[in-house]
DNA sequence: ATAAAATTTTAGGCAAATCTAAAAAATATT
DNA sequence: AATATTTTTTAGATTTGCCTAAAATTTTAT
């Protein structure tokens, strides 16, 4: 029921991996924790112990229901510090993931759900990902890669799916954060660079690198 | 620089027990954390090779100018969140120490300046405690213990020394709280019981041992 | 189908933080 | 001053979380 700070950023590492296959290897998850395999193996077999995941020696592991229950509290605590810091304490884009990562641990029940009474219930953190409520659902809504829209159209970017210290300098420097509405002008096949102007600003280029981890939304 | 969560509880503690003497036992210290004197012992031996403390084996210690500059931020990290929790989210009274205590860990400088300007530089807690500032410094005003209070006279309520849930239950149903401005209609002699009103209240009566542990200005 | 390479696990060790039981030292009592 | 009591420290274990090096297993290449 109360797990210590490591398993819980093993938990939500696992979360994060396990994509639509469901199955993560022990060398991705030491490489996405900074440790080794060596650790890897001795915490899945505690994990396995606590019944938080499923666990085949040398066929990698997924989160049990328990397991996934557990992660998605784990990310509504640091989804919503993440909001409370970017919203209220006004902290950069950039800045609010590595404290977050500390915040997410404290695990009262009532901190958590008093707090997201007081931010009013966010959809979203500052990153456009999705804050699951104190049942651990969460809005799920149909966005687009920036570098696969096609041009002439009006969009909102809703998720930035890269979300490195260099990814998001470049963003800022740009001037482009979630709910940002802007226009593909021109998609230019040589290179995959795409014309876009934002609301509000001068138009400019951007690489394919960059269109493909900006997602957007088309509805409004 | 960076301590662990148990070196934080310790030096704490240190900062709490050493009042005047400035020296602090291994039994009184061992008691206040729950813990055991060997375990003490053990983590005394670290903190003095960290120069957080003055330490005579058999003796006691004490903390240094780093050890006391350590405590004083991580007072003011739990002063300012218990703040938070109460004005912000709140917490009832009595609820807001038990989070706090692990909050107070999240220890990014930037996080805390932040918080401290967001809650608007707030000088006592909902306990009547004085908050450091980012130097260390606090208020230190002249309070008088109730018990000691000449009658007729308006107080208002700025600090309670016991903070037990026993205690903050009493003052909860008695609707006393720091700030709560009242007037001191009699002292009886026999039991040193005290008859006060509330301003916006009836009067009732409280023992003395109440009154002993509520502090008060007279101040406007 | 073997051999080579990559991945994962096991074995053994280490540091932090705790504990119990025993020894040592300080303090109090006669 | 000697003895009893209390306090504190030391010795030796235990648990958690991590590591390196070696062994086991799976995967890939020939
Ligand atoms: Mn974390
Ligand atoms: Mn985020
Ligand atoms: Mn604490
Ligand atoms: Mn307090």
């Amino acid at each position: 029921m109360n797990y210590s700070v490591s398993e819980e950023n093993y938990i939500k590492a696992i979360f994060h991996l396990q994509g639509d296959s469901g199955n993560v290897t022990t060398n991705d998850l030491a490489a996405a924790l900074h440790t080794r395999p060596a650790s890897v193996t001795d915490m899945m077999k505690k994990l396995k112990a606590k019944k938080l995941i499923s666990y085949q020696p040398y066929y990698g592991f997924k989160l049990s229901a328990e397991g996934r229950k557990t992660a998605l509290g784990i990310v509504r605590r640091h989804r919503l510090w993440e909001y409370f810091l970017a919203e209220k304490l006004n902290f950069d884009w950039e800045d609010v993931h590595e404290v977050a990562e500390h915040l997410e641990h404290v695990s009262s029940k009532k901190l958590i759900d008093k707090l997201d009474e007081y931010l009013g219930f966010p959809k979203f953190d500052p990153h456009g990902d999705p804050i699951p409520d104190s049942a651990g659902h969460m809005e799920s809504d149909a966005r687009n890669m920036l570098s696969e829209t096609e041009a002439h159209q009006m969009v909102t970017v809703a998720y930035v799916s890269n979300q490195s210290k260099e990814m998001l300098a470049l963003l800022k420097h740009r001037k482009i954060r979630i709910g940002t509405k802007l226009e593909i002008i021109k998609k230019f096949s040589f290179d995959q660079s795409l014309e876009i102007k934002p609301k509000n600003q001068q138009a400019f280029s951007i690489s394919e690198t960059l269109a493909k981890n900006i997602f957007v939304t088309h509805e409004q």
